[in-house]
RNA sequence: GGAUGGGUUCCCGAGUGGCCAAAGGGGACAGACUGUAAAUCUGCUGGCAAUGCCUUCGAAGGUUCGAAUCCUUCCCCAUCCA
């Protein structure tokens, strides 16, 4: 089975220009093909790492990867796909974010000896002269065609800026740069951008008469079509700073029944066989494909230890065995009173609730709990020895725990 | 540039002088049920030293005993006409 089909299996492949040929290419390990990452965050996060497997996955079949960072894109802002305005960054964030994109990158891909490149499209894109970028590159797009492209659909009822609309531009040059400076003749990319990716096989195609293929990917969505990888509070982010393996592996070991081994087929390296088997399970024997999946993806982005440590820590808190991987809070003399601190004001300082008003109520709802026994008294308190002996681990809901030691 | 309609809490959206920390829905959170799932039902959803006080209805001023609501200026968005 070739890489093409393997990723066709997998349901990783949502939209290609040309089957046969992209399958023969690719097969055959004659791809030079570039992954656009939009420097909108100080961390990737779940879809970027998915497009980093991918290119792992084709680097692995002897396609050669290059990683282009939107120094310069970020400037503009994808509207693809979006309601509402993007947020304009300052160049300082974009540098920021490119610098941490770049250590996070280069965990998962292998760049040494030209094996992959890292470039970035600030190099040609901040110089670009106006006029004469119109008259290059301006004078084969329509407009009629770029508003019929599904990626300004949404954004035609909610208003689009004129730089936003510009973005598409923006990414064909690329390719085109690309396919020029490095023989670049494959792009990737999430399946929001296929219309921005066209475009740039059509500019390509009009600047050199040259064929050049873009291919893009499923997007993660969970069943009920929303994208995975977020949460309330914003992404799932591989920046262990932003969000703790423990909070990964829970992302995972959470996901619906009907999404895991979707999940597992897109997101991990197991061998399909293997997949297929997991397949068969129903009901609660689906448990184990969620740990499996959580353990097999904190594995990857954070390391064989801490994805074992978030196991552990999981097995502890559910299914009540040792406690030594649980997330602490250290408290310090001056929050005790009398030796004492009040459960509402533990809550608030472990983080496991946002103000007091939040942890009052919890509590009155029945959700909070030292170890085993629930906290029915608002004013209920802590005495510092009990801590001091290392056993408190206080709980809000069933998912949220939190020991608590003493300075 | 002109005309019209808008900007309300995490999101959508009601409210057009006091009864408004602001209806309703969604989401989130908690409880019950479960399998750390889904569905369902219940509660809850600005902050605080809490029968009170403070902050919040695009921004700043003003009128008023009292403003999300009225007035002025400004900013922003959509639609139509240029």
């Amino acid at each position: 089975m070739g890489i093409y089909e393997e990723l066709k299996a997998r349901g990783l492949i949502a939209q290609v220009t040309d089957e046969e040929q992209v399958r023969e290419m690719l097969n055959n390990g004659k791809a030079v093909f570039y992954i656009g990452f939009d420097p909108t965050a100080d961390s990737l996060h779940v879809g970027h790492f998915m497009a980093l497997c991918l290119m792992k996955r084709l680097q692995m079949a002897g396609n050669k990867p290059i990683a282009l960072l939107g120094g310069g894109t970020g400037m503009i802002g994808d509207p693809s796909g979006r309601t509402d305005l993007r947020k304009v960054l300052t160049k300082e964030t974009i540098q920021h974010n490119i610098d941490c994109f770049k250590v996070q990158m280069s965990r998962f891909i292998d760049f040494s000896e030209g094996k992959a490149l890292m470039v970035n499209n600030a190099d040609w894109l901040l110089d670009l002269n106006y006029v004469e970028f119109l008259r290059e590159v301006g004078s084969c797009f329509s407009v009629n065609n770029m508003l019929r492209a599904e990626c300004y659909k949404q954004r035609m009822e909610k208003g689009l800026t004129f730089l936003e609309f510009n973005y598409m531009l923006m990414q064909a040059y690329d390719f085109l740069r690309l396919y020029q400076d490095y023989g670049c003749n494959f792009e990737f990319g999430g399946d929001d951008q296929w219309s921005n990716m066209l475009a740039g096989t059509e500019l390509i195609r009009r600047k050199l008469g040259k064929d050049a293929h873009a291919m893009t990917m499923t997007l993660l969505l969970n069943s009920e079509g929303k994208k995975m990888g977020k949460t309330a509070s914003g992404a799932v982010w591989l920046d262990p700073k932003k969000t703790t393996p423990y909070e990964f592996y829970q992302y995972w070991r959470n996901v619906g029944d009907s999404d895991v081994l979707k999940c597992i087929r897109m997101l991990t390296f197991l061998p399909l066989e293997q997949i297929d088997e997991m397949d068969k399970w129903e009901g609660a024997e689906l448990n184990k494909a969620k740990e499996i999946l959580a353990y097999e993806l904190t594995a990857l982005v954070h390391g064989k230890e801490e994805a074992e440590k978030a196991q552990a820590a999981a097995k502890a808190l559910f299914a009540g065995g040792a406690d030594a991987e649980i997330p602490t809070t250290v408290l310090h003399d001056d929050d005790f009173e009398n030796d004492e601190i009040g459960v509402i004001k533990a809550l608030v300082m472990a983080g496991l609730c946002g103000s007091n008003g939040e942890a009052r109520r919890a509590i009155q709802q029945n959700g909070v709990s030292i170890g085993d026994s629930k906290v029915t008294d608002v004013f209920a308190k802590i005495a510092k020895d009990e801590i001091a002996k290392g056993d408190v681990v206080l709980r809000r809901g069933k998912k949220n725990f939190r020991k608590l030691a003493v300075e």
